[in-house]
RNA sequence: GUGGCCAUAGCUCAGUUGGCAGAGCACCGGGUUGUGAUCCCGGUUGUCGCGGGUUCGAGUCCCGUUGGCCACCCCA
């Protein structure tokens, strides 16, 4: 390790290897690259933890599972998004190859691909949830990382035939929107979190665009309407009132959108004659059929109605949505609306549809703030890693030399049995281990026939358990 | 893409005007009490993120670079 260095004969771009070995090498990091996460066993599991709670809500709401490529042609995400979006992505073209790719920075141009190409056999609607990770090339912050997990749930097509009234396939939308708001509901709901810490601000564009073309006020602005809603954050009050007079909008009704929030009930719907300041009578007909569809689910105590909420792309149809944690100091936990354009975009017939995506990391965020994410014993419970029983010595070599057949037999009954590496013949430091392991028991072996098995949860003992019925002993006492 | 702060043991951190690389916890071993604790003894762990520069001498000062945190931008 003491070679000399010869990096004033090789120059200054060679004499920077990480490595000491001397030679010139290649420079190499040993840092994980930018916004990406090493998991060690404590952040796999809680990994494991979320993946498996998203997949369960989503079979609950009788979502399928399907999954696609992690990286696309690069092509498909500029057809959505435009050249504007390349910046964005990690796009690469393999050496000596002619195409260039891009690893997935979402799911809807992938679902709408595997959808188009199959339109004509799924069945309507159509079901898909998915779960993995995701890459955008971005600079991390707090609740944005470069690589990260993201769960799309997305409902396809209507349960109406394709020659329904209007009216109907309003309120199948509207069945649809409820259905795919209430899985993700239904999905925080089993973190523990509730509708005083969450909150699902929901809008529907045609409120806003049949409020402006009842003003003659041409679709082309519309965008910008969308746009100056979007940024109503980040300026004064007085400056956004001041754009928004553009669109014909006086300052007290600035100060409805300023504000954003309507609270709606099944009794109290929006446009009711109290409302005086604004004529909401375009977004009370708009979202009417959603009230009602929430309603069914048991989900609107969870929502805010939101005249500000627009999402950015420029792709979504009717009704959008967000998740906000309830302090409003994080980042979007979800956000989705409907798309009923963008199958066709991709090459399939014209299908209604309508989804979301939620990531892992501002949703991790939120739960490690209010002490929801598992930890301990329990977190070993949730995942399934929860070892059975701990096989230690009582120091004595007739029983040392019995651990491992021990061991063994558990693990061929299907058990998860562990044991000590240690060589102390210290039983307390050895239950020590086991405790630390989060073992459900301890077997202590005696002599070479017999045993005891100890609860580790209860203290509860039983001795002189024979070895050769060990097995079951550990199987009635896990039970 | 822009700006601010930061990087020392596995973890949390200290390290004085530039002068021998440190603490606690953790981990490992031994001992005591046949039971997860407490206690006692001993031990391991360092490319000070990386590469240059200034200097007799750099963890410390300077430049660059990589990564982290935070804000802007963006947010599919």
């Amino acid at each position: 390790m003491s070679t000399p260095s010869n990096s004033d004969a090789k120059g200054p771009d060679h004499a920077r290897g990480a490595s000491s070995g001397g030679a010139s090498r290649p420079r190499v990091s040993f840092q994980a690259p930018k916004g990406t996460r090493d998991l060690y066993p404590a952040d796999a599991a809680k990994r494991r933890f979320i993946m498996e709670a998203w997949r369960s809500a989503s079979v609950r709401f009788g979502f399928e599972e399907i999954d696609g490529p992690t990286f696309e042609h690069l092509g498909l995400y500029t057809v959505k998004s435009g050249e504007g979006i390349v910046s964005e992505l990690f796009s690469f073209r393999r050496s000596g190859g002619e195409d260039d790719y891009a690893l997935r920075p979402e799911f809807t141009p992938t679902l709408a691909r595997m959808y188009a190409a199959m339109a004509r056999q799924l069945p309507r609607p159509t079901k898909w949830f998915m779960a993995g990770p995701f890459f955008r090339a971005e600079r991390p912050q707090r609740g944005r990382l470069r690589e990260f997990l993201q769960w799309n749930a997305d409902f396809i097509g209507l349960d109406v035939p394709d020659d329904a009234s209007e009216d109907a396939r309003m309120e199948a939308r509207a069945r649809a929107d409820a259905e795919v708001i209430s899985c993700c509901i239904g999905f925080l709901r089993e973190m523990g979190l509730d509708a005083s810490t969450i909150r699902v601000k929901v809008n529907h564009r045609h409120a806003l665009s049949r409020w402006l073309e009842s003003r003659s006020i041409p679709a082309s602005r519309h965008t910008e309407l969308f746009t100056l809603l979007d940024a109503k954050g980040k300026m004064k009050p007085e400056e956004f009132a001041q754009k928004l007079s553009a669109f014909g909008f006086t300052t007290q009704q600035a100060e409805i959108f300023q504000k954003g929030l309507i609270r709606v009930t099944i009794d109290n719907p929006p446009g009711a004659p109290t409302d005086e300041v604004l004529d909401l009578t375009f977004f009370s007909e708009a979202v009417a059929p959603l009230v009602r569809a929430l309603t069914a689910a048991g989900v609107l105590d969870w929502i805010d109605f939101d005249l500000s909420i627009v999402r950015g792309l420029a792709y979504y149809t009717g009704m959008v949505f967000e998740v906000h944690e309830a302090g409003g100091k994080e980042r979007a936990i979800a956000g989705g609306g409907r798309y009923d354009g963008l199958v066709e975009l991709f090459g399939g017939p014209p299908t209604p549809a309508v989804g979301f995506g939620m990531g892992d990391v501002v949703l991790s965020l939120v739960l490690e703030d209010r002490g929801l994410m598992p930890t301990g014993t329990a977190m070993l419970d949730r995942t399934g890693i929860r070892p059975d029983c701990f096989v230690i010595s009582n120091g004595t070599p007739e029983a040392g030399a019995q651990v491992a057949r021990v061991v063994a037999s558990l693990r061929s009954a299907g058990l998860h049995a562990r044991h000590s590496y240690k060589a102390t013949g210290n039983i307390g430091k050895l239950l020590k281990d086991a405790a630390a392991c989060g073992a459900r028991l301890a077997i202590i072996v005696e002599s070479d026939t017999r045993a005891t098995v100890k609860n580790l949860d209860s203290g509860a003992q039983q001795t002189d358990a024979s070895l050769a019925s060990i097995v079951e002993s550990v199987r009635a006492a896990i039970r």
